[in-house]
DNA sequence: ATTTGTGAAAATATTCACAGCG
DNA sequence: CGCTGTGAATATTTTCACAAAT
């Protein structure tokens, strides 16, 4: 959305498109569905259904990371599986921190997807004294002073800023001095932060506004429904399995 | 990040892009700051400090909208806050349905940042009797069953999901069937939904991954397998301010 | 003097369409 | 055959750089 762009080399290029790795997670999810389901090999086809992609954007993608698939077959599910974990650097098991124990914070710690996807919350931390010795998730909240120690102590690399906006530069400035070089700031505001270090941000009302955006569109929009002049040949394919209750159907994940 | 193009017009353009429409609120909360720090005016460089991206691209973006500034001066802080609050229908105040009332919508429905943006949480609902009647932040849980009556009732378009993956599909296919045409999901799962409904999603652990996989990379150099020409440039850079307190800073947003 | 607004250029991202492999 | 992997074609987004406006 900015400047910041983490991944683009300085000069020729070599490595995976920013919006190849955003779609990374999204197909490791989908394999996971699939094995679950007893897959042993999925089609691009398949694979991207379950993905809410086209499958020229899958093959695209995965084209980045090498040759796993077998022509006339697919891809073996657990190999992709691997393959993306690997490039994706989830073969190792993250630490993080997590600053801001307020509402959000709560519910971020006891949220499952981080253990499940690797990474290990290895520390609450807050400001408010009256927080510190709080036990959440069967984790001791420490004092945002002991960062330094914490982060040494447990390795940790990637911060997560659930606190108010007013509080988030200071404590991304002590994330930075303390040793991490990766932050999910989840608090309103711009972060500034110095080379080297990665911010992504979460914010739900920025989302939000972007839906009232569409929704105001669809009001009172320039084109309310789009005079297709012949229907875009075959896309945005009508799921098989259209479910009784529910409408046709259009796999759909995001921006 | 896939499919869903929802505002992309399906022949020629006449309408503001998506990577805009993106930026906008963000351009939203910096003309905030501004006007509470008492400026009337700002120029496109100071407005796109702060608000993390550069000049260039705020004055691109802006020009979508129209001229409302003053060549030679700037922006008049107040005129653009509001022209930018009409494009992204913030003109009018849109009532929201929280679908889920565990730990995260327990978060949602408290988090400030949705009533000072112009959104309402009209309702909250649960498919859990044992949460019905339940009273969050003023706000008196229901069923979910009695979510048609209410979407037609509150007037709500607007939908956030914060249920376990497992329920999302069918919250999402009841929502829909409500008549909600926004939908912000925060499962970690694919929705399907048909033509006309606009989904967007939030996930924390995609959010995540994508940040393990810059932390990869700045641990184990840029090209794993690269047969390095010459070292890429300037990358991964010493930071340069280094230790004392704050390093020299850049501004970061996101993606 | 400044600073906007914008064509034109460059960089990214997506989609097409098909050669070639299993 | 069927399906992957990928060049080539499009589309979108970002950046440059400067004429025009005040």
């Amino acid at each position: 959305m900015t400047d910041q762009r983490p991944s683009a080399r300085t000069g020729r290029d070599r490595g995976i498109p920013d919006a190849t790795v955003a779609r990374l997670p999204v197909y490791l999810r989908a394999l996971s569905a699939l094995a679950d389901a007893g897959s042993d090999t999925v089609s691009s086809e398949e694979l991207a259904t379950s993905a809410g992609v086209n499958s020229a954007k899958l093959r695209k993608d995965l084209s980045h990371l090498g040759s796993y698939g077998t022509r006339g077959v697919g891809y073996d599910v657990e190999l992709l599986t691997e393959e993306i974990s690997l490039a994706l650097g989830l073969s190792q098991r993250w630490a993080v921190a997590l600053v801001g124990v307020g509402n959000l914070g709560h519910a971020l710690a006891g949220y499952a997807g981080f253990a499940s996807r690797g990474f290990r919350i290895a520390a609450l931390l807050d400001a408010d004294p009256a927080r510190v010795g709080e036990l959440i998730q069967g984790i001791n909240v420490q004092h945002i002073d002991d960062l330094p120690a914490v982060v040494e102590h447990e390795g940790i690399s990637i911060g997560v800023i659930a606190t108010p906006a007013p509080s988030a530069q200071l404590v991304c400035d002590q994330l930075v001095a303390a040793g991490v070089t990766s932050i999910l700031n989840f608090a309103p505001c711009v972060l500034s932060v110095p080379d080297g270090v990665d911010v992504r941000k979460v914010d739900l009302s920025i989302e939000l506004q972007i839906l009232s955006f569409h929704e105001n569109r669809k009001a009172f929009g320039a084109q309310p429904n789009q005079f297709a002049k012949k229907q875009p040949p075959g896309r945005l394919t009508t799921l098989p399995g259209g479910a009784a209750g529910t409408p046709p159907a259009r796999e759909v994940v995001n921006e």
